[in-house]
DNA sequence: CTCTGTGCAAAGCGTTTGCAAACGA
DNA sequence: TCGTTTGCAAACGCTTTGCACAGAG
């Protein structure tokens, strides 16, 4: 397992081994839920709680180190924050992945249109993977 | 007020005053937190209870009559179900606009590189809207 | 050494369920 | 009339909080 002291430390987040593995989970994983994330932790730490989960889990978002993805239809997952990019979800075995699409044009002429100073875009697109095409 | 007593029985609801007024409240509203939702609901039924908000927004939308919309940040809001369409969110006043953006060729090369079958594509942009903008 | 993080138990909050009475078709 | 919906109260599940002890820096 990689050492990931640094990156907590460079969002301000002491490093503890409950941390560290929560990391390592998320540079595995890609992204995660947290039931999922508490039951791997649970195989690292046998009495590890929930309430430090969610309490890592909500520090390290206000710390901008980890962020919750919202799918439609489904639980929420975290992931490690990265450039901006968007999410291509299979509504039957759940996978998630992180796709690179430029929407610069549609920010922009939705910002123009709408007068709206747009910030951040989020955009999810759902379907089926090859392999649960195939079922 | 509207009768919308069709527009429920097209999506097999029986019309009761509830549920009028829930689908009055949409159709004016545009989009609608639960919580807003029970607050305006209270105005028209001095007794009505949280559960049959519930009852009925979940029924609403198994029966495909709303839909819930998923925003970064935010509280989940229900609107109508209409044609597919983006959503424009402002993140100090949390005004929600329909917006109408081409995404079918994102859509399409996405499916291709990934050999996924895209059934949804889910675009929420978020900044801040002219007027909050000058705050 | 000091301050922060952890684990536990309890509390909190939004949502769901079971039931009897009321209501829609 | 019959099956569905409503309102109430209780239950539920996920998340948060308070506290004493342990651990990071």
């Amino acid at each position: 397992m990689i050492n990931y002291t640094n990156n907590l430390r460079e969002h301000n987040l002491k490093a503890t081994p409950q941390r560290l593995a929560i990391t390592d989970i998320l540079y595995t994983k890609g992204h995660i839920s947290v039931e999922v994330l508490y039951e791997m932790m649970l195989k690292k730490f046998n009495s590890i709680s929930l309430a430090t989960i969610y309490k890592n889990i909500n520090l390290m978002i206000e710390n901008s180190f980890i962020q919750e993805v919202k799918i439609p239809n489904a639980k929420s997952v975290y992931e490690l924050t990265k450039e901006e990019h968007s999410h291509l979800v299979c509504q039957k075995c759940n996978k998630v992945l992180d796709i690179k699409i430029d929407l610069d044009s549609i920010v922009t002429q939705t910002s123009d249109a709408y007068h709206f100073n747009i910030k951040n875009s989020n955009l999810i697109l759902s379907g089926l993977c090859q392999n649960c095409q195939q079922l």
